[in-house]
DNA sequence: ATACTTTTAATC
DNA sequence: ATTAAAAGTATT
């Protein structure tokens, strides 16, 4: 009998899709299935592709069809192939760039690989086991892990949401739950934030559970992931920790698939396919029968509208969140609050610990003439430049666009230059001219400081200034959002949140959701093991989600969201889809993105149930004018559909040249 | 008639 | 995406 393989090409290109049908001759048949990879021939060149099946007979004439040339050694697991077409469809890409995601790291330049087995396995330093006693479990936990291990014992997909405060033993919860899996013969996979920020996390699992475990991080080379994913798809691993992408990690017979910190936002892929690992998680798990096991202390709206909830309300030393005081700085915004330079100054006095979050990098803001008024802006992106003092830089935060810092204006020659703005430069420089007498130290967290302490790459560096900082016996850390995230360091006493609603003034109807998150995260961080209190500056005092931080309510927060979304239609109560059209000058922009809305169900320009807003001009990025069409889908399948195949219509139509599109289903 | 550019069609 | 054939355009 004649065996047919169903191929999909690896191009990157949109129109390009398969599948397309090649005959097996029979010594390639024993060992090829769905997921295999095969080099074939493709036109007059030779082109990498996915088994996405196998059957007896093709809609071709078999005198039509080509034989592979080669198979390589390791494919993807055939329930990842299923995984790969479902992100596809789900969210309006193409086969081939799903697929790419759940092959073997360096797939493509694996292609000279011939059909040979590879060299033993060597990197992926992975510690054996130290087999440390578990802890007893608090109240809270044992809880919690009755109704996980009740879960996960049911052998049907299940979801839970543990919603805990940070400090309350989420952890030692996914261990034990791991543990269960492991001892039911299935696999786990651990997703974490970004791991150079969460390393204890992936420590725990390794001390744990020793060689069953592979961690996936950025800092891998090559031949280390590689082999932590051979080793997985083998099964002599049955652990994966890891990012976002470890998603579709291959770990086989999938039993729990657990999402630490569920709200953060590095879950979402801004790369196409822009999949979210949490909607992929749940997919695969509900595919696999596993349970899906999300833990956050700021759970989104959408898990904790959907998703059925175990509360760890106390920390697990007992000790109460500290005290959140909010600093009404609207009679003068700028500076540190009288109250905060007394908290810092005891701090100090006390040899004890701070935290001091400002979420903007940089010295200054922005820079403008004294004279003439003119103010440095980039050249690509219509945004003002950041001025980096240490490195005498200005840079563009948007497209990392830098030029050396002016002495003069280029426009007046004037030598008057006007710094606006405090960010993480200068407050670590000011408030260390103030603390730092001697033996009262300020370190500095954020992407530059990382970047600079950095040997291999940035999160080896904020590693480094976490490690600095948590080995001093007493200081203040200064940074951006990276210092709420993470770290468990048992002797801060005092958490400060500077400008405390920026982060609300972003046009974006998750910005109250992260305000929230990002000042709770840090009260977590203060007063375990001690007394503790947390001072908000802001100028929006009465803000939901400054107020409700304040009195560590999220349930009350969370309710009041969801409240709102509901009444905007915004997600979890409809599916957001945001096409995005660039090109180096406006007007065709717009033009696109008209002709896209044109070409939309005509029921949604009446905004029934589904309905569409824009084109609206957003700024300048990386020399591209950019127009963007948001559709609220109330059937979220349809619309994708039905977006792709306008966006298809008006791409392929060709009166749109230069101009490129992007399909955000689920936007952040 | 010939060289060059643009359009279209196909890839198992 | 890549390639080649087809169709269209300017040049001798």
């Amino acid at each position: 009998v004649p065996q047919v393989a169903h191929v999909e090409p690896l191009t990157s290109a949109r129109s390009l899709r398969g599948p397309f049908d090649y005959r097996l001759p029979r010594e390639l048949a024993e060992g090829v299935g769905v997921g295999s990879m095969l080099v074939v021939p493709f036109g007059r060149r030779e082109i990498l592709g996915v088994v996405v099946g196998i059957s007896e007979r093709s809609e071709l004439p078999e005198d039509r069809l080509l034989a592979p040339l080669r198979a390589l050694e390791l494919g993807a697991p055939a329930e990842m192939v299923e995984l790969a077409e479902w992100i596809a469809r789900e969210y309006c890409s193409t086969p081939a760039r799903a697929l790419s995601l759940v092959l073997p790291p360096d797939a493509r330049r694996r292609l000279s690989g011939r059909r040979r087995g590879p060299r033993a396995p060597s990197g992926d330093p992975v510690r054996r086991t130290v087999a440390r006693e578990p802890p007893r479990l608090s109240a809270d936990q044992r809880t919690a892990l009755a109704d996980v291990e009740a879960a996960l014992g049911g052998g049907r997909p299940a979801q839970r949401l543990v919603h805990g405060v940070t400090g309350s033993g989420k952890t030692e919860v996914y261990m034990r739950a791991a543990a269960i899996a492991l001892a039911q013969r299935r696999g786990v996979i651990v997703l974490v934030p970004e791991i150079a920020l969460t390393p204890q996390t992936c420590m725990r699992f390794v001390e744990r559970f020793g060689e069953t475990v592979a961690v996936l991080h950025s800092q891998l080379r090559p031949a280390e992931r590689y082999a932590a994913w051979r080793r997985l798809r083998e099964g002599s691993a049955r652990i994966c920790v890891g990012p976002r992408s470890a998603v579709f990690a291959p770990v086989g017979d999938l039993g729990l698939m657990v999402i630490d910190e569920e709200h953060d936002a590095s879950y979402k892929h801004e790369g196409d396919p822009r999949y979210d690992a949490r909607e992929v998680a749940a997919e695969r798990a509900r595919r696999a029968r596993a349970l899906l096991l999300l833990g956050s202390a700021t759970p989104r709206a959408e898990s904790f509208d959907g998703v059925p909830r175990v509360r760890m309300p106390n920390r697990i030393d007992a000790r109460p969140l500290p005290a959140v005081r909010i600093l009404d700085m609207r009679e003068q915004p700028h500076g540190l609050h009288p109250l905060t330079a007394d908290a810092l100054a005891a701090v100090r006095a006390a040899r004890g610990k701070a935290v001091v979050l400002l979420n903007r990098r940089g010295w200054s803001n922005f820079v403008s003439c004294r004279s003439c008024g003119s103010v440095w802006s980039c050249p690509e992106c219509d945004v003002a430049l950041v001025l980096h003092r240490a490195s005498s830089v200005l840079a563009c935060h948007h497209c990392g666009h830098r030029e050396p810092a002016p002495s003069r204006c280029g426009a007046c020659s004037s030598t008057a230059v006007a710094r606006h703005g405090t960010g993480t430069e200068r407050l670590a420089h000011e408030v260390g001219a103030i603390l730092d007498d001697g033996g009262f130290p300020v370190f500095r967290l954020d992407a530059d400081a990382a970047a600079a302490r950095g040997a291999l790459d940035a999160s080896t560096g904020a590693a480094s200034v976490l490690e600095g900082f948590g080995a001093a016996e007493c200081g203040v850390l200064i940074g951006t959002q990276m210092v709420a995230k993470g770290h468990d360091f048992p002797d801060i006493s005092l958490g400060v949140v500077l400008d405390a609603d920026a982060t609300l003034r972003f046009p974006d109807f998750r910005a109250e959701e992260r305000t929230f998150a990002l000042i709770a995260q840090l009260a977590g961080r203060v007063g375990r093991g001690g007394r503790g209190e947390v001072l908000v500056q802001t100028i929006a005092p009465d803000a939901r989600a400054i107020a409700h931080a304040a009195s560590h309510d999220s349930d009350g927060f969370v309710a009041d969201e969801l409240e709102r979304r509901r009444a905007l239609r915004y997600p979890p109560f409809s599916t957001l889809i945001r096409l995005t059209c660039s090109a180096p000058a406006a007007a065709p922009a717009r033009e696109a993105a008209r002709a896209v809305r044109q070409r939309l169900p005509s029921a949604w320009r009446t905004g029934a149930e589904t309905s569409v807003l824009g084109p609206a001009a957003l700024f300048r990025l990386r020399g591209r004018e950019r127009e963007t069409l948001l559709v609220k889908a109330h059937e979220r399948r349809a619309a994708v559909r039905a977006v792709g195949e306008a966006v298809s219509a008006v791409a392929d139509s060709g009166e749109h040249p230069q101009v490129m599109f992007s399909v955000d289903v689920e936007p952040h």
